[in-house]
DNA sequence: GTTGCCGGATTGTCCGACAATGATAGGTTC
DNA sequence: GAACCTATCATTGTCGGACAATCCGGCAAC
């Protein structure tokens, strides 16, 4: 009965400009590191105004897909950095509202695998890293700022060690929102440190001992500590996080 | 002795005005749906011109944090919608040369325990809609593309089921990342239908029956399959990921 | 109630300009 | 020949201004 029309779409220059440079990075017919031509050029080549090309090369800047490497004018191509792409990640979180049980639910999934993977293959330099972290900890457990930096650097080396870039950048997101509210524990909670110390010596213990299930049980652990890290500081864990 | 200096910065206009509207958003001093003001306007307020203005937005326009909303041409607040941050991580990914075996163990490690979180929180709708995607794979069967929309739909309203944002939004980049690939799948092993047809089935019922232990050993089933999938389809899970 | 029209606001795009700053090439000194 | 200095040039960041298209709101006409 009805007659029906397809949505318009309309897409200014700019994004399509955005478009056309970003589809050709993602396809890789640019390569990483492949320097773009000037801002005057693309212009040219693309028949529109350096303001348009600008607009566009702002957006792929921030997708961290363009990025200027030092020493050089012109923009090259880049594979977003990781730290980008999870911070995009952890404030839309922020953003959505997710309260610190969620943060802890995901944590609690991911983490003991995590660390059972990172068992099972292990590269002499990721214990190193490892024992570096919790090393650190160790040193600087006096200061709060230090201690938790090196907690979620630990969970940052224990990833690393899986070899698994998809099991770094899921995690890296929920370490960023962690930390805020770990500090308040690590602050409030006197046997926290201690705690927390002994977890990382057992994790670095047992990924070395390639013995899987056992790091899984003391990561698991580890993070359920956590649970009673929030009620001791009289965190509710219903709460939304704010950074 | 040697007198230290910080790292000088130096950031441009625009970034400086992307940051200060960012941080706004951020901070929560810009609500959700608020309009900004004209770029004119802006640019006056900055004490900038316009086109300056523009490459900010253009920034947090990729980022998320402004939208035009239908019917209004001022930009207003947004918070990142869970398709673009996913979208941004999966480019990542992909860019980062990751393999099919590395998203394969992320999900090995992901979905179980989250069927089985679903399997503990269950609210009517979210049953409704894994029963409307379950539905829609059977009826689409024959058509490839709808059994890999539906597949992987199928994954989402599980995910939705656990009413964890972090847990949706870290699973979404894998389902991006493995439909391609799960796509060949479909096409080139005949029982994969099938089987894929009949996880689903008992991933739906052990979930209505609040069975967290049982929804984990078919989530786990599902996912290992995908691997006898690849075997059975002749796709190398060493080989990087492709769009 | 729908349609048509007008004014004003706003964006998308363009033109052109210019200072600051690195890169580079070319000449100079040892 | 190597190292150093300098003039030149290319490129970005930023600006001023301009203009068409378009969309919103309101109001009149049908």
């Amino acid at each position: 009965m009805s007659v029906e029309f397809d949505q318009i779409t309309f897409a200014p220059a700019y994004r399509k400009v955005a478009d056309a440079i970003g589809e050709r990075i993602l396809n890789r017919s640019l390569r990483e590191g492949e320097r773009l031509p000037a801002e005057t050029e693309l212009a040219r080549q693309f028949g529109v105004h350096r303001s348009t090309v600008r607009e566009a090369l702002r957006e792929l800047q921030s997708r961290g897909l363009l990025t200027r490497r030092p020493g050089s004018r012109l923009m090259s191509v880049s594979r977003p950095p990781q730290e980008r792409v999870a911070a995009g990640v952890s404030d839309a979180l922020l953003l959505h509202d997710v309260t610190v049980h969620e943060v802890w639910q995901a944590l609690t999934i991911l983490e003991p695998p995590i660390a059972a993977a990172a068992a099972g293959v292990r590269h002499l330099g990721d214990l190193e890293a490892l024992d570096a972290a919790t090393a650190a900890f160790h040193g600087g457990m006096a200061d709060a700022e230090v201690a938790v930096h090196c907690t979620s650097e630990v969970f940052r080396c224990i990833a690393r060690a899986t070899h698994n870039t998809v099991l770094g950048l899921a995690q890296e997101p929920l370490l960023r929102l962690l930390e805020p509210s770990l500090r308040v524990i690590i602050d409030k909670v006197p046997q926290a440190r201690t705690r927390i110390g002994a977890a990382h010596a057992r994790l670095g213990a047992s990924i070395r001992a390639q013995d899987a299930p056992e790091a899984t049980r003391w990561m698991q652990r580890h993070i359920a500590d956590f649970s009673r890290g929030y009620q001791l500081a009289g965190i509710d864990m219903g709460l939304r996080l704010s950074l």
